[in-house]
DNA sequence: CATCGAACCAACC
DNA sequence: GGTTGGTTCGATG
């Protein structure tokens, strides 16, 4: 089953993109109902946060990779509040698929254990 | 719970 | 070289 792109110690500018492809899969292998962190996928790929969140936002495939599925550590919409409604939207998808939503955030439960499918 | 500041890393100017 | 992000965490009130 070798799948994902890790052990990476450095990355070049290549490396980056590989690490998009990481990001892309993982974020394809999501279940539906469940959601991840940014920092969870930063951490599952050992790249900064940021990093992911940047390629959420410049991602060429909203068909493959449902960066809707993607929150905040603490389970807050963020994200999306650049080019459509609002994170209004977002968890109208979100709660569409099942996810869960404590008040303002999403339930704890309804996170993916990435890591943990990782082997992490 | 809301706000501020600092850290991380790559892209952009 | 310095600024900016679809972030995060810690501290503060």
């Amino acid at each position: 089953m070798g799948l994902l792109v890790l052990e990476n110690d450095k990355l070049g500018r290549a490396g980056v993109q590989q690490l998009r492809e990481a990001a892309y899969q993982l974020l394809s292998l999501i279940p539906p109902g469940k959601v991840v962190s940014y920092g969870d996928i930063a951490k599952a790929l050992g790249v900064s946060p940021r990093l992911i969140g940047r390629f959420m936002r410049e991602n060429e495939n909203p068909i493959i990779i449902p960066c809707h599925r993607v929150v905040g550590s603490d389970g807050r919409l963020v994200g999306y509040s650049l080019g459509s409604g609002g994170v209004g939207l977002k968890r109208k998808i979100l709660e569409l698929e099942g996810v869960k939503f404590c008040g303002k955030k999403v339930c704890r439960e309804s996170f993916y254990d990435l890591l943990g499918a990782l082997g992490l």
